[in-house]
DNA sequence: CTTGACTCTGTATGCCGGTACAGGGTCTAT
DNA sequence: ATAGACCCTGTACCGGCATACAGAGTCAAG
C-alpha cells in the first residue's frame, strides 16, 4: 500500500502518517525504487490504534510505549511486564475517574428537573476533592516542580 | 482566598489560573480595592475537577461544556440532559476502549513468557480494527474532509 | 509524451495548553 | 518607611500534535 492509502482507510492525513514515522510510532516502511513508501496492512491497525488510544487520553508518548511494550522485545520480558502493570494501574485509575464522571453526570440529569433549580453540582463535588494526581503525571506539575 | 493560595491548594501554577479565567472556565473572581483577585473555595475544587478531566482525556472546550453543564442554567435543561446524556455516551465509549486496552495488556502479560515470543499482539488486534470515530469528534478528521 | 494524480523532502505555520518575563503596584512585619 | 513576598496586566514564548506549502520526482491513462 502506499501512503494515500494507508492515509484513508486509518482516517487521518499523509502528514500525520510520515509524522508518526518521524517520531518512532510507525515503523519506517520498506521503499521501492521511486523511493515511495510501501506498507503493509498492518499499518493502518497501528494507526487507528494510535489515534484509539489518544482519544481515550494517552499522549503519544505514551502510545509510544505501549506499543513498544505490544511488539514486546525479546528479552525484556521482565520489563514489559512491568510496564504492563503500571499501564493497567494507570487504565484502572482512567476508568475509575470516568466511572465517577460518568455517576455525576446521571445524577445531575436526574436531579435536573426535579427541585427546579438550586441542587447543587455532583459533578465537581465528586471529582473536585483531594489532590490532584491524574495517571502518570502527563501535563501535570502538581508541586511547582521547575521543569 | 489569594491566587497564590488557590493555586498552591489546587495544584496548579499561578498563570494557569489566570489561563482559564481567560478561557471562562473559572468564573471572575470578585476583587478587592487593591485589585487583587479574592477567590472563594469552591474555586480549588474547580481546578481540581478541570485536572481530573483533563487527566481522563477530555479537552479544555469539553471540559468548559461539563462545567457549564454542571452550573446548569436555570431553563436550559432540556439542552443540559441532552447534553449529559451524549457527554455519558461519550465516558462509555472511552470506558469500554480502556476495558479492551486493559484486558489485551494483561493478555500481553500473560502470554508474554509462555510462547517465548512469536504471538502476535493483542493490543492492536483488539483495538486497531474498524474506522476511527472516538467520542465526540475531537481531533478527528475522519473522512479527509478539507478543514 | 503529456496530463493529472500521487509521492517525495524539507521547512513553515497553526492551534492548544500552558509558562515565563517585564514593569509595576500592594501588603505586612520590623 | 522600607524590604520582601505577593499580586496585577500584558505580551512573548514553549512543547505537543499535527497540517500546509514549495519544489521536485513518479506513475498510469490516453
Amino acid at each position: 500500500m502506499r501512503t494515500g492509502q494507508v492515509a484513508a482507510e486509518a482516517g487521518v492525513n499523509i502528514q500525520t502518517l510520515r509524522y508518526y514515522e518521524r517520531r518512532g510510532l510507525l515503523p519506517e516502511p520498506p521503499r521501492r525504487d521511486s523511493g515511495y513508501r510501501s506498507y503493509g496492512t498492518k499499518s493502518v491497525a497501528v494507526v487507528r490504534f494510535i489515534k484509539r488510544a489518544q482519544g481515550v487520553g494517552f499522549t503519544l508518548a505514551e502510545v509510544e510505549m505501549l506499543l513498544h511494550l505490544a511488539q514486546g522485545g525479546p528479552t525484556d520480558c521482565e520489563a514489559v511486564r512491568d510496564l504492563a502493570h503500571e499501564k493497567v494501574r494507570d487504565l484502572d485509575r482512567r476508568i475509575e475517574s470516568l466511572h465517577a464522571m460518568r455517576v455525576s453526570l446521571e445524577r445531575l440529569v436526574e436531579t435536573c428537573d426535579r427541585p427546579k433549580r438550586s441542587r447543587e453540582c455532583p459533578l465537581i463535588e465528586a471529582l473536585g476533592g483531594g489532590p490532584v494526581a491524574v495517571g502518570d503525571g502527563r501535563l501535570m506539575n502538581v508541586a511547582g516542580e521547575r521543569s
